[in-house]
DNA sequence: ATATGTCTTGCAACTCGTTGCATAGGTCGG
DNA sequence: CCGACCTATGCAACGAGTTGCAAGACATAT
């Protein structure tokens, strides 16, 4: 039931097509959400039945026509409840963890080849948040509003990352 | 198409029936994972019918019945070979860090708040597990085996609850 | 002009998970 | 005995999310 809340905070960053949403939920609120295409566009077309959006069809040189989605009035109003809600302390869910636990009812060593890849993948999204970091944010002492709290987002995304890449280490050196 | 597999770890590790599961989940297992009885119920019974598990009634004193669930061998099969399987880098999802990004489009206090009571929710959980470790694992440098998986385990939803905990302190700080 | 590719949107079927309710056995207090 | 409550299992309906496929618009190359 939040999909639609991650879209509302999207387009109310910027108006886009259901392919850039997709496209955009790869990249910076990717770090904290994920969805595919068919998903997004089937949440906008049940968003646009609700009035929460407009649309407006936008022609294109050298490539078919797309469907611009904005957030109309009623879905600010949306979008600022969702705000003043209560969040509930999402469950977690890590295959990997679980295999960790579970690493000797099997190959062992094939378990630890897993972490070792995750480890890996990890180490290099960590590289990657760094750089956007320095590029995208090199004085963050003079952010505010918005901005401010996508770079602090991002924060986030780094810490998880260090997470991930720490509790990896301490599993395959003491295991 | 995971549930199956949390189900074959908390299993091998002990036989139990459905609402014994289930409250298992929501303590050590469930740091990393987490399911309803309704669901775990569903999922025994199709597990049973594949001829994962063995089941047998067992009579209480003062209570009903319970039906006790063990890994059969074809089910010990099914774990070796999802432990020899590639795991996928699984897709995070944060309302939290949604509505963090999102503050400037709502009542900003309103989201501060949220972020303060997630804080001291992960500041207790963060101290539970503590307690657990020097309970449980007075001596850590000891441990071998399916001992030490649950140890470091265990050690990755204390680094969890650290990345929670940090960040939002991080966040309330500067925002 | 035809084939190939890619961008954009979308449908249909399926699995997974949640919520609400139901049933049955058993205890304990009044 | 009756009502309230706990344990244990389960059904039905719904919503959310994924996967596979399709179709139309436009571009380029042969």
């Amino acid at each position: 039931m939040a999909l639609e809340h991650a879209l509302l905070v999207a387009l109310r960053e910027r108006p886009a097509s259901g392919l850039e949403l997709a496209r955009r939920f790869d990249k910076s609120i990717g770090f904290f959400w994920h969805a595919t295409h068919q998903q997004i566009y089937r949440v906008l077309g049940r968003m646009e039945g609700d009035g929460w959006l407009t649309v407006r069809t936008v022609a294109q040189t050298g490539r078919p026509d797309k469907k611009e989605y904005a957030v109309s009035a009623a879905g600010e109003r949306v979008l600022a409840d969702w705000l003043a809600a209560d969040t509930p302390v999402e469950p977690l869910r890590s295959e990997l963890a679980l295999k960790a636990r579970a690493a000797s009812y099997g190959d062992r060593e094939a378990v630890r080849r897993q972490l070792t890849d995750h480890l890996a993948e990890h180490e290099t999204r960590l590289a990657a948040y760094h750089q956007m970091v320095e590029e995208q944010y090199p004085d963050p002492h003079a952010l505010t509003g918005a901005d401010l709290d996508r770079y602090l987002v991002l924060r986030g995304g780094v810490r998880l990352e260090e997470f991930w890449t720490g509790w990896l280490s301490e599993y395959l050196e003491h295991a």
